[in-house]
This record gives structure tokens, C-alpha cells and sequence, in this order.
DNA sequence: GTGAATGCAAACTATTTGCAAAGGT
DNA sequence: ACCTTTGCAAATAGTTTGCATTCAC
């Protein structure tokens, strides 16, 4: 989904096309991995020099609400937005180097939850996948190299 | 996992055995589902009246490092606790009386993560899976009479 | 021009920390 | 007696909100 397109669909919706919002598609959209609002802040300033951190958080509560980034939750009760490309949920998040791939495999976690469901009279409304670890790339490199990309180091 | 168990575990080693961590601990063991620490704070004060929030998250964090308890997160960046009967981490929330199954159907989630590692190359480290929907009861009566409960109306 | 969106600062929520007092061993 | 743990209050981090101003339509 390219930036136009997410501008577009807002604007099409009703929400006004403004420069701050532009500026956080933007961000997002080229980043490769999850971002907290603070890096999005940061980044997006390029864009759009007055921005706030507030605007930040109502925009990625828009671009949430509408279904073009999710949300990403941590152990720690950190978080990171990052873009959905494909309509399910699930991430697969490198600790290092923060790339984030939403998986393949839907289908076998539909006949897990499925199998959940008959085994415990369950009605299962929402699930959350996430898994977090290091991509080939990083596991291969000396692993923490990358570490001062971190989140708790990089504050 | 007793009461008097947990407690014996902590002092083997070599925590002190004390009347906060005893009310906070037994207020876990004897809850059905999940609590916030304000509502941990709030049924825990009956054993100890003088109890203090900062001691409850002080002996949550103590519980969970020790594995008794496990953290529950929500969409909302809302927190709630458990106690971790079982030793694997994956959580069936009833979102209507907060009911926690912690679920069988370990082995089905090794094997999918094992396919998507060999899918991706990643090697993962964590993972958290929550699934929130109704249980059967919850589900057979009209659902929502207990809606109260709910996290966001309780406050 | 009009109402939606912004930016700032202040408010708020959840959680953590410093420190003197209390309590377990 | 010693040192851990507690309770309070203050500090902090993340996020939200009120309101006057700005901006898109």
C-alpha cells in the first residue's frame, strides 16, 4: 500500500490531507520495522518541522483506528507502530535490528484457535501473535552489533 | 501450586516471609482471573490494611521474576496478573468475568513456530500469544450482564 | 468562512524510586 | 543487631486532553 494511496483513502473518508499527516505516512511507510511515536516524531520533523508529539499520537490513533498500522506491544509494556501490509495480525519482530515481518502461516493458527475454541466452549474474539527474536541477518552477524538500536538503550 | 508453597519457595530463597507478600499472594492464588494491582491493593488490604500500592507492584514484580504469576497484556496497554499454573505462557481470557485458562495445545504452537523459522530464518526468542473472546458460560447467558466487570467500567 | 486539525502546555494514568521507619531472621 | 522490606510521597514515562490558533476545504 503506497502513501498516496493511505492519504487517499483518508481523504475519502472525510479526514483532511495536512502536512503532518503526510509527514507520518511517510515515516512509516519507509521504515522497514516498528517505530515508537518518539523515533516517529523525530523522523517525521524532517517533513514537517512544527510537528508535535501529540499530533503524533492522535495520528497513529487515525492510521490505527482505519486499519493501516498496528500497534505493537512489548513485554516491558513498551510499544511500536509499525505498518500492516496484509490484514491479519501477526508480527515477527527482529530484536535487533527492528525489521518486522508479518508471517505467513494464518491459516494454521486459524485451525489452532479452531481447536482451542472446540476443546474449551471458548468464543474466541481477538487473538495477539507476537514473536520476537533475530533475523537471519542479525543472527548471523555477531548478533549485537545492532544493540545500541535497542529501545531501552536508544533513550 | 499452594499458597504455602509459594511463600516456602520465596524463602528458600532466601526472601523474607512477610504479611504483604502473604495478602498479595493469596489473593492471586484464590482469584479465578486475571487483577489489576489496584484491585490486587484493594482485596490484598483485607489481610493487610496497611498495604501500599509500590508494595504491590514491588511483590508482582518479585512473583512474576520468580515465574508464580505471569503479566497479562491488552490491546489498550492495559495490564493485568495471573498466577501461572502451568509452565507455559499462553492465556485464554474471558473478557466478560475474566476468567484465565492457560490452555493446553503447547505442542501445536512449538511446531508452528519451529515452521516459521524455517520459513523466515529468524531464530525467536519470546513469544506471546492471548487470545480474549468469551467463555461458554459468559457466552450462553446474554453475554454482556456482567459487562460491568469490564476493565474500562470498573475504574 | 467554517469546522477540522494542530501545537503547546497541562493533566492524567500507570508504574518506579528515594528514604526513613518497621519487621523478619 | 542486621539487613530486607515496607509505606509514603515524589518522580518518571507514556499518553491524552483543553484550548486558542492555524489550515484544508
Amino acid at each position: 500500500m503506497s502513501d498516496q494511496s493511505i492519504l487517499q483513502q483518508l481523504q475519502n473518508k472525510g479526514f483532511r490531507l495536512t502536512r503532518p499527516r503526510q509527514a507520518v505516512v511517510d515515516v512509516l511507510l519507509s521504515a522497514e520495522g516498528w517505530l515508537t511515536p518518539e523515533q516517529i516524531l523525530e523522523k517525521a520533523s524532517t517533513g514537517c518541522s512544527s510537528l508535535g508529539l501529540a499530533t503524533v499520537y492522535r495520528t497513529l490513533a487515525l492510521l490505527s483506528d482505519e486499519s493501516f498500522i498496528r500497534r505493537i506491544h512489548f513485554e516491558d509494556g513498551c510499544h511500536g507502530y509499525a505498518r500492516a501490509d496484509l490484514d491479519h495480525g501477526h508480527h515477527l519482530i527482529c530484536r535487533s535490528c527492528h525489521q518486522v515481518v508479518e508471517f505467513e502461516g494464518f491459516n494454521k493458527i486459524e485451525i489452532l484457535i479452531q481447536s482451542i475454541e472446540d476443546e474449551t466452549g471458548y468464543f474466541i474474539e481477538e487473538h495477539l501473535l507476537e514473536l520476537v527474536g533475530l533475523c537471519s541477518r542479525c543472527s548471523e552477524n555477531s548478533i549485537d552489533i545492532d544493540r545500541q538500536y535497542d529501545k531501552r538503550v536508544q533513550s
